[in-house]
DNA sequence: TCTGGGGTCCTAGGACCC
DNA sequence: TCTGGGGTCCTAGGACCC
């Protein structure tokens, strides 16, 4: 109903309010989503150990071992979808190919709650009309290039001349795309492999003025990294910031240090140091990013931590109080809303 | 024609080391 | 002391995906 008004996914919800004003707006619960997601991962292992998440809600599986037990892929499809429905009331779509990245197509045709299996020796037959855009690695730079070449179907893509597409794509995106252009794809089904970084970012609803205001945020966005950091049980050695002005331009500042940092106190005057180095001068800010990365497991070196100051000692607690009783429990003073309002660029009350 | 947040991977230049 | 090749790491930016 609501597309049917224009309302499109991703859309902002204050653009959305505006166009269908009476719509029904339901509050997102990325906690509850967390639990569900898992419910689907655990039962997908409980097919083959054979699985490779790719996001919250999608995942490719080796079924080769389930042989014995199943007589086609298809098989083994419907029995997912049919747990999935029975367990979790979900629907889901599933495509089988004998590769990952065929698979991958199959599924998103075979949506809404369907199943596509491509069977083999077919593969180019499927892939040969599709347009470009469908191969994964290709948006709307790379299908812009690959248009100005003449390119528009996997057809055209497969016979192209590979020097072409690596003088304009660059030598691993260009023979990357021809491969799959041409069916062939050698990737293994991987074990779901640690997050290799985390970040916080947000857009302000007013552009950000002064050097103040900024800060502010940044304290902000510090805290809510360095409390996801705590819960994922990581440390970084790599603090990034990002910048989003006014105009739109966007740079990224960051830095790496020699041993690995987690505290909101470290993190801060990482933070600082790197918006000094940007150079904001009189332009105003729209969007503000924290990120940390190459990240390590915080049990390798705890016993770095010892050495941590008192004010490192107190961004801990409080993050271990924020996860108890909740992200505004206890603040750094600078975000507590003041008694007579409310922080300008803080959370609410 | 301007709309979010959280990720991954790739490129290219520079510093540094052997 | 200079030149060159090869490798790794850091930094900044960009494309893409969900």
């Amino acid at each position: 109903e609501a597309r049917a008004c224009g309302i499109r996914s991703a859309m902002p919800i204050a653009e959305a309010k505006r166009r269908l004003p009476r719509g029904c707006y339901v509050a997102p619960n990325h906690r509850r989503y967390a639990e569900v997601s898992a419910h689907v991962f655990q039962i997908l292992h409980s097919f083959t150990p054979e699985v490779e998440g790719v996001s919250i809600d999608e995942a490719f599986l080796d079924v080769e071992g389930l042989r014995l037990h199943y007589d086609t892929p298809a098989e083994v499809g419907t029995a997912i979808r049919c747990r999935l429905r029975e367990e979790l009331g979900l629907p889901a779509s599933v495509g089988a190919a004998a590769t990952k990245f065929l698979a991958k197509i199959a599924s998103k045709d075979a949506k809404p709650d369907g199943i596509l299996v491509i069977p083999a020796g077919a593969e180019l037959e499927y892939l040969y009309p599709l347009p470009v855009c469908r191969l994964g690695g290709v948006g709307t730079e790379t299908g812009a290039v690959l248009d100005s070449l003449g390119i528009r179907t996997i057809r055209d893509l497969a016979n192209t001349d590979p020097r072409l597409l690596t003088d304009q794509l660059g030598s691993v995106k260009g023979a990357r795309l021809l491969a799959l252009a041409q069916g062939k794809d050698d990737s293994e089904v991987e074990l779901t492999r640690d997050i290799s970084s985390i970040s916080v970012e947000e857009t302000y609803s007013s552009d950000l003025t002064n050097r103040d205001a900024i800060e502010t945020a940044l304290l902000n966005l510090c805290t809510k990294l360095t409390d996801r950091l705590r819960r994922a049980g990581q440390v970084g050695r790599t603090v990034r910031l990002k910048l989003r002005y006014g105009d739109f331009t966007t740079v990224t500042r960051e830095l790496t240090h020699t041993v690995p940092i987690s505290h909101a106190t470290e993190v801060w005057d990482v933070a600082v140091e790197l918006m000094d180095r940007a150079a904001i001068d009189q332009r105003v800010v729209r969007l503000l990013g924290l990120g940390m990365k190459n990240l390590e497991r915080a049990a390798t070196s705890c016993q770095l931590s010892i050495i941590t100051d008192r004010r490192s000692q107190a961004a801990d607690v409080a993050g271990a109080i924020r996860e108890k009783f909740g992200s505004t429990a206890v603040l750094p003073a600078r975000l507590v809303p003041k008694p007579n309002g409310r922080a300008e660029h803080g959370p609410k009350p």
